[in-house]
DNA sequence: GACAAGCAAATTGTCGACAATCTAACAAGG
DNA sequence: CCTTGTTAGATTGTCGACAATTTGCTTGTC
């Protein structure tokens, strides 16, 4: 018999659908931060009851992109400066631990992954498609910590990837600008491909800098338009903001 | 007026009751790994509906101390020696990254705090209370990472205690000799309150490494003993075994 | 006008029942 | 004997309705 692996069976559950529908609209941005989620309404437009609804943002709410106040709603996550900050930090220290665990592990499936992944980023920069430019991008980031064989590792990656991809794109809508044609990530590969892996982890830092600098600047200039809740509760003054429509 | 900080009112949801109790029952492995939880009689049990604890049982399942398999189950995770190491490698990265940066931010409070938390695990110790050592062990280790000021860094190492609680946990319930009497915890405190970082990051590094080493012989003992799942789905095999009861 | 009590609307939390799916046992056929 | 189709039972997924709670408005009082 041929060694065949089928890849399993698509979720077939509302509840799975749902997470995907709300998860994307988080991380494009269509939903805001701090915005309040109406059950009934989101229910309605999705055509399907409260039940799986409530918990597919159950799963969200841990999964730290909602938050979730008992009798007065669910809430898209609000994002201030210190946020991406402490995200940035920790994405710099997983960085380091990935590509260390994964250098010895590099091999021709690598590579060809590798450059895959870039080529998915590069045509989406040609697309001018954005969203599709984040997506691309941090998946591209991501496969050192897939390739890094610590399951851990990369369940707290994707974790923080979906506030990163949530950053990401709220300040893409923010600047209007067209997207930067270059290509940023030509040394990243390049580095790692290569035989230093200090250079490599070096790089990533720094190249994840550049990424970041924007997004703080960004965030910096939210906390600013909204002072006005500088020690306030912020889940609670997400209650005064207007629902979803 | 006095500046005084209330605490948050309770959360009084179903819901959140729920939480609690189900993850007590694993964290100190009362719920074996691989058990099914079947919904009705653990509602019936709590004399709640399905509907709250099925959307706590989401909760925990995206905590990471669950699995879920739709139309099938949701089970207490498996352990296997790989999840140890992966975890106890992920933990030792965030621990020095968390001492580098609670170092700057060491006060009197930390001090006392510490000191708190170290007479609790000595107090769990005499008393033989197995559970509340471990406990308040991890408690302990956690002030590094409350400290440190690092939202996401928190939020990770919570998600990780979680498994490092309920891994220790069944550890100890493996081996039923007694807890050890002396004072492991000494030289951790004394170097956090020391003047060499490096020090106390490389002690703790190799505390963890002390602590981990059993829990790597234990899994591995697993592995053995249930090693016709070796290449099998564990989630699949964990369908056979018996019913929570 | 300021303020407290009380009411009404809207929203979230929970419940019980039904639908969809899986598992296991059994029968039929090769 | 092995495989395939069928059926009954149990369990999970989903639904619509009701209960609990919050919020904002209204009313009455000073």
């Amino acid at each position: 018999m041929a060694k065949l692996d089928f890849s399993p069976i698509a979720d077939t559950t509302r509840r799975a659908e749902i997470v995907a529908l709300l998860k994307r609209a988080i991380l494009t941005g269509q939903l805001e931060p701090g915005q309040k989620l109406n059950e009934l309404r989101i229910a309605e437009q999705m055509r399907v009851s409260r039940a799986p609804l409530r918990e597919a943002m159950r799963e969200l709410v841990q999964e730290g992109i909602l938050t979730s106040i008992p009798y007065a709603g669910t809430f898209v996550i609000d994002v201030t400066a210190k946020d991406i900050d402490d995200a940035y930090s920790l994405n710099k220290v997983l960085d380091e631990f990935a590509i260390e665990r994964t250098w010895p592990l590099r091999d021709q499936r690598f590579f060809d992954e590798l450059d895959r992944r870039h080529e998915a980023v590069k045509q989406a920069t040609r697309d001018l498609n954005t969203t599709r430019q984040i997506e691309t991008a941090l998946q591209l980031h991501g496969l050192i910590h897939e390739w890094a064989g610590n399951s851990v590792l990369l369940e707290t990656w994707q974790r923080l990837t979906s506030r990163l991809q949530m950053y990401f794109a709220l300040h893409q809508r923010a600047r209007k600008e067209p997207v930067p044609a270059e290509d940023l990530h030509e040394t990243y590969v390049r580095l790692l491909k290569g035989a230093d892996m200090r250079a490599a982890q070096r790089h990533a830092s720094e190249h994840i800098d550049g990424d970041f600098e924007q997004l703080l600047a960004y965030a910096q200039g939210l906390e600013q338009r909204t002072s006005k809740g500088a020690g306030a509760n912020r889940a609670v003054a997400a209650r005064n903001r207007p629902d979803d429509g």
